[in-house]
DNA sequence: ACTAAAAATTGGTCTGACAATATTATATAT
DNA sequence: ATATATAATATTGTCAGACCAATTTTTAGT
């Protein structure tokens, strides 16, 4: 007996999934309510209900205590949410991260200047002075580099790659350490990103992948210098 | 007022996932059931329930019927889940997701050759010869290039860029039209993949990523053809 | 010791009730 | 007439209790 018999839930998640793909909703539009749903699924409020946050938790709908159901916005926060629960619970190895970032990356630019789907590096390089000027003026920098990192993968025209990318990034961000980095290193990235911009526009995709690795090894030395520590006491659920 | 309030369900969630780290539970161990959970949380059933069912969604539970609450097996059902129903509801395209694939196999590549991680390519050249196999016994020889590929990312001895590989050749076996191609092109993969281990063992990266992209053209040139066919008349929930 | 029936456990669904919150309608003041 | 405060309404959040269905455990009989 393998079968799993259905449950009057899962029909229900099922059907409310069918009828959002079919009525065209758009994120932040309002959706039917729980009673309007008991109505039309003919189940009880329960179903509805339990149905209703399985396709909240997996980033569907949004649920707005006393205000209505609605789409939600789609966003990767499920998907990192699961990540995240993956790393605290069987562990992820930092430096297979950051390794995975670098690839990544580094594949972009291959996208970008073998397809030519980046006719206009300025952008990059506007958003690379705003990260001097944060530099300079002492602010923090570092929205900008990821703004930076993240226009460099939107040029890759590959909005499917971009996704990847993007969770990873957003994995990267929860599970990494904040580093302090020196105005010396950080006035470096800035150079390193010109320098890569530069290498897009010549075209030389083996240089530039070689100056996006070189980009990435401060980081990647810092990340190996790290000690494990594994330290906790909390037991009992509180 | 941005503040949403935390309900008792997203509050018994967060206590649940702690309390599983703590535990060191493995997958598969007995979980709590929900009457221990009710005790334990102080909180109705009906709290308790909602959230075993979010945790089920994101594939950290499973609820068995009448059998109790386990820790689920680690998988990305519930990751490709969320883009399922992101490429039904928004749309992606299947050229973007092979390129994904392509350049993703061709960074494993670099990491596979740049760290040296391979040191042995027997398991590779048999599961190669398994899928010549299964091509002359007009057996179905997919299941062998997948696990080809699985193996040749499992060599670059980065679990984490593993997994996003695996989420994205699941994402990518479920969207992909089942093309049944011809003796003629099966051989010639099966050729390809012995050149690509080849390559790898002369150290050539750049050949290598070479024959990797080669071995992509045939699907890409297939899914470039094809024209996009979106016709469904459901329209209400049923 | 094995098997089959019975009992207990556990999850699935339903109903009704009330509280908490958000939205909408109404009344009031300017 | 418009803006604001208030009341009414709608909607989600939580609880309790009941019964059904599936599973597991216990018991009884051979």
């Amino acid at each position: 007996m393998v079968i799993q018999k259905i449950s009057l839930v899962d029909l229900a998640i099922d059907r409310i999934k069918n009828y959002i793909k079919d009525q065209e909703y758009k994120p932040n539009d309002r959706f039917l309510s729980e009673k309007e749903l008991v109505a039309k699924l003919q189940v009880s409020r329960t179903v509805v209900r339990e149905a209703l946050i399985s396709l909240q938790t997996i980033g569907i709908l949004t649920i707005k205590s006393g205000g209505g159901v609605y789409i939600a916005e789609p966003k990767l926060d499920s998907i990192t949410d699961i990540l995240k629960f993956h790393y605290d619970t069987y562990g992820i190895k930092l430096k297979e991260l950051i390794e995975t970032r670098e690839i990544v990356e580094m594949g972009a630019l291959r996208l970008i200047i073998e397809n030519n789907t980046l006719a206009d590096t300025t952008e990059l390089t506007n958003l690379n002075e705003s990260y001097y000027q944060a530099i300079l003026e002492k602010d923090d920098p570092k929205p900008y580099d990821r703004l930076f990192h993240q226009a460099l993968m939107k040029a890759t025209d590959n909005s499917t790659y971009y996704l990847f990318s993007e969770i990873i990034n957003e994995y990267f961000s929860f599970v990494c350490i904040d580093v302090k980095e020196k105005e010396e290193e950080l006035l470096q990235a800035y150079a390193e990103h010109k320098a890569i911009i530069e290498t897009i526009e010549t075209g030389n995709l083996h240089e530039a992948q070689n100056k996006m690795k070189k980009h990435f090894e401060p980081i990647f030395k810092l990340v190996q210098q790290l000690k494990e520590t594994p330290e906790d006491g909390a037991d009992s659920i509180i």
